[in-house]
DNA sequence: ATATTATGAATGAATCATCATTCACCAAGA
DNA sequence: TCTTGGTGAATGATGATTCATTCATAATAT
């Protein structure tokens, strides 16, 4: 079993899924785009929806170990969301198919109980909450509700990506940090 | 044909695509939920797919209702966008099944040509935009890239709707307006 | 008023295409 | 030889859609 076959299969699975959506996603379709037959995509995962939950779980993974290394580094909340955004820009920027999926497959009670859509959606806004919840005790950010308020931010920041991939205009993901900083520092700022 | 049948499928349909999203949703389930048969289903709508579509065009022409009424109101682009947003949230918390099917449908080539989610998606930044850039114009907000400061709002509104939605908990809509506003306010104003 | 006919909404069993998944069989390397 | 991984045709389930039929009501005729 080599984990190079299962990367070609998550790859190619990305470029469909995020051409197709989940649904319309044919195995066989799949299979073609990693130049393979669609039995070995059975090798190495249960189902086509394993695939999904993989792909998501990879992208959360990302995403965990960015805001881990980010909450140690010494700085304020300010430096530590730019890096983070910088960070997660950046790998949509690098394969723009991936920011699609990221976006757009909601979770829903798929054939066997899928989870990882629903912890990538989940965990995000709650590690953000609690990088809030900390910048309020140092008085770093205004008063305000932690919650509601990441769920302010994470849903800006699917907002922009939304945007730059219907516009297909990626340069937007450069350039959207900024405003979103300037907006979000501006308004929750001391 | 009675206007009442159609209304009656469509409401039946929010139920079960809610609950199920729009892939797992059988055409004999809305039958069930709206108490006719299936076949009856097909005097009103032509497939599966253009139920969704009506519901989304039933939404998006009530905001287009109130982004008109807003867009004519003696008042500034913060009581404009209040407005709106209070109507919005007050839909949703009506019907909070309509409410998630409008942050997790996304566009994806269905069957036919699928447009009425494109353009929910579309529109409602989009006048956003325009209010925007009108308020711009005005001096009645700092300087900023409209269309992505739109982009931004929108998706700090789909956000927040997602929250409340996802933690079961619809007072939530009562008081994001406020959170949110006030976010906004202080980052935009000048 | 009563009978006759037309209309079209409602029905749901039958159809039919569509895939996800399986598995019997290969091929290559150890 | 034996094991591991690859293959893709065949299977089987699923579920959207169709359509021949029913039936209530309306329209028209007697």
């Amino acid at each position: 079993m080599e984990e190079n076959k299962k990367e070609l299969i998550r790859k190619a699975a990305i470029k469909v899924m995020a051409e197709m959506g989940f649904y319309n996603t044919k195995a066989s379709r799949i299979a073609d785009e990693a130049g393979i037959a669609v039995g070995t995509i059975y090798n190495y995962f249960n189902s086509k929806e394993d695939i999904l939950e993989y792909i998501f779980a990879v992208e959360l993974e990302k995403r965990m170990v960015y805001l881990e290394q980010v909450k140690n580094v010494e700085a304020d909340f300010w430096e530590k969301l730019e890096i983070f955004l910088r960070k997660h820009f950046n790998e949509i920027k690098d394969n723009p198919d991936t920011g699609k999926i990221l976006v757009s497959e909601k979770e829903f009670p798929r054939k066997s109980g899928s989870k990882a859509i629903g912890d990538y959606l989940y965990a995000i806004p709650d590690k953000l909450d609690y990088l809030l919840t900390d910048a309020l005790k140092n008085g770093e950010v205004k008063e305000c509700n932690p919650e509601i308020t990441a769920a302010i931010i994470f849903g800006a920041i699917q907002g922009v990506v939304e945007k730059a991939i219907k516009n297909d205009n990626l340069t937007l993901l450069d350039s959207a940090p900024e405003e979103l900083l300037k907006l979000l520092k501006r308004g929750l700022n001391i």
